[in-house]
DNA sequence: GTCCTCCTCAGACTATAGTCTGTTGACGAA
DNA sequence: TTCGTCAACAGACTATAGTCTGAGGAGGAC
């Protein structure tokens, strides 16, 4: 329930990139960041902004308010 | 719709906050952020972290994803 | 065995987020 | 008028977000 956001938030991300069947660097690609970058939001090493939210969200074809909901619910 | 997500945030969080009757400073101390830091995301001077978006969600008394969803949905 | 693909990690780097001090102006109340 | 609150802004600073190269391991296909 209280662990950094960054950690959660990347949990979310990744189940969502797996979810829709695509590798890191494409997640990347598609997003315009690095494809370490992505591994780092997803291991909760990086703590991303709403820019890289939005970013990976639309990349995803998904919203920024799932991404964000699922991260909190998990809190 | 495509304006820097950063101005859409700041226009959302600085209504959500007059509705809350609160001021920048008042609501930097809850947000354990500095007040010049709220002006400057107020104003889309600054892109937020999620981190930032969960503690001012949180001094404010609302979740993330109402500040993420009246963001998106104001694009 | 060799290729792939996917991912993790280290290190060095640049860009920007976030802090802090202090000033200025607008506004309303005493 | 003066006093207080509120917010915009500048400048300098520190911390961290985000890029990039390259290496290496795990696993599957061949």
């Amino acid at each position: 329930m209280d662990k950094p956001i960054a950690v959660t938030f990347g949990a979310v991300l990744r189940e969502k990139r797996q979810a829709a069947g695509i590798s890191q660097e494409q997640l990347a690609d598609r997003a315009g960041l690095h494809r370490t970058y992505v591994s780092l939001i997803e291991r909760g090493k990086r703590t991303a902004s709403i820019e890289v939210v939005r970013r990976v969200a639309s990349a995803l074809g998904v919203t920024m308010a799932d991404l964000i909901s699922a991260t909190e619910k998990r809190g």
